[in-house]
DNA sequence: TCTGACTTAGAATGCCTATTCTGGATTTGC
DNA sequence: GCAAATCCAGAATAGGCATTCTAAGTCAGA
């Protein structure tokens, strides 16, 4: 009697125990999170748990599922029809992202502790690679916009540019995971972002006074 | 009996088993490294092994050290006189670390894999924390010496833009532990590079060829 | 060559965890 | 209200793994 992720996910009474699932993987691993702790969290029964899920490696593709399906939608919706232009967006969805990986000191769920279930089972490692891609597409998506108001770095595409954004959330991730602080992430995250717009010449009075022998010269 | 990493570290008969244990932990992660696998790769006998080392952790943590070292010994080589100039040296000692990572299908073990011990112990994520910002460090150093150069990009201190070279490592990192080809990797960074090098007039014709209606004008 | 310390290979131990089983409770359909 | 199906809690089962133990083998020094 097995149960495919498909089918647990169409089913509402499963949406609450996914969800207490999803917070007991994203915050500790898959391998440091117990059936226990499962049933535990979600105060489901463990047969209950068997007959739904399967077992532990089908929960958490249940889990990864549905954690993808959410994060498509976040990153399609804010960013499709941005009403506060795009490079706005772009830094409106990541810093909820960053707010989230904070809160729990772990990086990105399918990033991280998916590719330790990789390990075992290539279709897992795939979709994690097909996640990164539906959500930098996203991103570019949003660049490109970005790119016809004139608003992104000329020394850049969007799909670059969009890579790029991945990578630094990527690496935001596993800094959050071993700690660190939330201000420091957004402060990364806001060079990465103002590297990506368009120089200002305003920018370059940062310059001046970190170099002043050579700028000193007034730019008014 | 109890040995630590600094004793083991210092003992020049146990260099090769502590990389070939690195090996491993860098491949597959603490968890899914067994005594059993490093029995067989360093070809040591248990027994020795637990005499040496003291157990599994110990282990990891002596491999962590040499990790340690040896990255940081890398960086400062390699960064702290460039002779090609700095972001010639930058871009020399991340290519060999993304190489490092492809060839392994891992990212770095400090981040990655010490990680998955910090959980138990705080102190080896305290460790972790204080790693990057030892190589954090000598990035604002060489981009330091960038800036006196005029090879920074105005719009950011080499603080900023160190904080962005290691999250874009550590973002490559997770990318390569997906499953990411080395050639997409490379192309990320070098995205990265140029964003923190002085912008040239020379990079506005990438815009030209992606969004002629704007600036279609020659600018030579 | 002999002795005593050290090393080895592999078996035993003990713990932890996923999964299954079981006998009793509870709900459901009528 | 009752029979049948379903569900529950916790006890077995089974396998994996770190660690320790053991009994035989090896080596160094005289």
């Amino acid at each position: 009697m097995t149960h495919h992720a498909e089918i647990a996910l169409s089913d509402p009474l499963l949406i609450a125990p996914i969800n207490a699932a999803k917070e007991l993987f994203w915050r500790q691993g898959y391998d440091e999170t117990s059936i226990e702790d499962v049933v535990c969290a979600t105060g489901m029964n463990r047969y209950a748990l068997y007959n739904a899920f399967g077992g532990k490696l089908e929960l958490f593709l249940a889990v990864m599922e549905s954690y993808f399906i959410e994060r498509k939608n976040l990153f399609m919706t804010a960013l499709s029809d941005p009403q506060g232009g795009p490079m706005a967006a772009i830094r409106e969805v990541s810093e909820y992202c960053i707010t989230e990986m904070t809160d729990r000191g772990a990086g990105c769920l399918m990033c991280d502790v998916a590719a330790e279930v990789g390990r075992y089972d290539k279709a897992v490692s795939e979709r994690v690679l097909s996640y990164l891609e539906e959500i930098r597409s996203a991103d570019e998506m949003a660049l490109a916009q970005a790119d016809e108001r004139g608003e992104l770095n000329p020394a850049i595409s969007p799909k670059e540019g969009a890579a790029l954004l991945i990578a630094n959330m990527l690496g935001v991730g596993a800094m959050a995971r071993n700690g660190a602080g939330r201000k420091e992430l957004l402060t990364l995250f806001n060079t990465c972002l103002r590297l990506l717009g368009r120089p200002t010449g305003a920018q370059s009075h940062l310059r001046k006074r970190r170099n002043p022998k050579t700028t000193a010269v007034k730019q008014i």
